[in-house]
DNA sequence: CGTCTATTTGAATGTACTCAAAAGCGGTGG
DNA sequence: CCACCGCTTTTGAGTACATTCAAATAGACG
């Protein structure tokens, strides 16, 4: 507790706090040890925490009517994640959140993300700016699922994730790209033909 | 100038300004009534507005290397529009930006919005506020395009936009929807038979 | 080594695409 | 008012490509 890891320091990198706001921030977050394989948040679910990840990596996705499951996001270091939609719709959630390499999180509830909200107007605008960046890249991502193919989204997705690329299962990276297993490995097996 | 229309307090629904707070953040839009099939950005262009639509509508699109054109977003009322990668990035525009019904526009230069940011905690919180949505809504269509038929994604656009349906180019919607205007208006068939 | 899971391969199917042509819909001018 | 023109949407036929389903191979781990 009070050995001195300033997680809201590396959180909020850039902005500068004192000792003892930097104290009441940082208790704020409470440090969760994720193993692979375990659920986070699960669909139905009331939405009341967000998740920053230290380390490690979590896999958002929905699975629809016919049992399909669609990988939404990765998260991995210095992301954060939760069903968004339903956090701020106060609804449930229609994501499921998974950790597929063992994980560090720091969660924060609603309540506490208002109270920083509302005493750290730098923290406002530090996710202010954060969501610039995270909205810039889903326009970016939704561009992609427009005007490219599953090999250009697959060459995207290996430079969005480069260091996790190598450890997370194929089906996994194909539902996020939105194609089949077996066209992802196709695709990856014309790629090195080349 | 002085008909006192406070187009800030319309922009910034909620926040409460002084009257002198009020006439400096008004003085900063400029008001732009731009006709259908003008353009408002173009793709290499210097990415240095934003803006505030309070009638008509934008389209966003991009152009591919096949000269395929590709629909990101309509702005409608009180929706904003401008190419966001770009413009955070402080890169060159990869999206155009055309009018397709006469548009009241109010512009919004980044020097202009910063200054807002700077002086104006509320509006920063504000606009927090907005790009959560902004950023939720993205999610939703990412999941959509991962998980949906184009003929779902047609229904969800019928509900997301349904003052302009009427009004915009089959083809427009199928650029937005990922679809050729071929299968669109098969899809349109298809529904009305049912 | 054996079992379980993940990935790859193959063949058949189906869905959306391309290209070409026809039909529909405004608007303009004779 | 009708004829014509340009643009948009629809329809049709053939094709390409991702998908499904099934089977074989490869990898991971006790």
């Amino acid at each position: 507790m009070n050995s001195f890891n300033p997680i809201a320091s590396q959180i909020f990198k850039g902005i500068s706090f004192t000792e003892s706001e930097l104290e009441i921030i940082n208790n704020k977050f409470k440090k969760t040890v994720v193993k692979k394989g375990e659920i986070i948040l699960e669909a139905n679910e009331i939405v009341t925490n967000q998740y920053y990840v230290q380390s490690g990596c979590l896999r958002s996705f929905f699975i629809d009517s016919l049992g399909r499951e669609h990988t939404l996001q990765f998260a991995v270091k210095d992301w954060w994640a939760s069903d968004f939609t339903a956090y701020f719709d106060k609804s449930r959630a229609i994501l499921n959140i998974e950790c597929i390499q063992d994980a560090i999180l720091f969660k924060l509830t609603k309540n506490d993300i208002d109270f920083l909200f509302k005493n750290f107007p730098s923290i406002d605008s530090f996710v202010r700016k954060k969501l610039e960046k995270a909205y810039a890249s889903f326009q970016k991502r939704t561009l992609g699922n427009l005007a490219k193919t599953a090999k250009e989204r697959y060459l995207d997705f290996i430079n969005t994730y480069p260091d996790i690329e190598q450890n997370i299962k194929n089906y996994h990276i194909a539902s996020y790209l939105g194609v089949t297993k077996e066209s992802l490995s196709r695709i990856r097996k014309e790629m090195v033909k080349k």
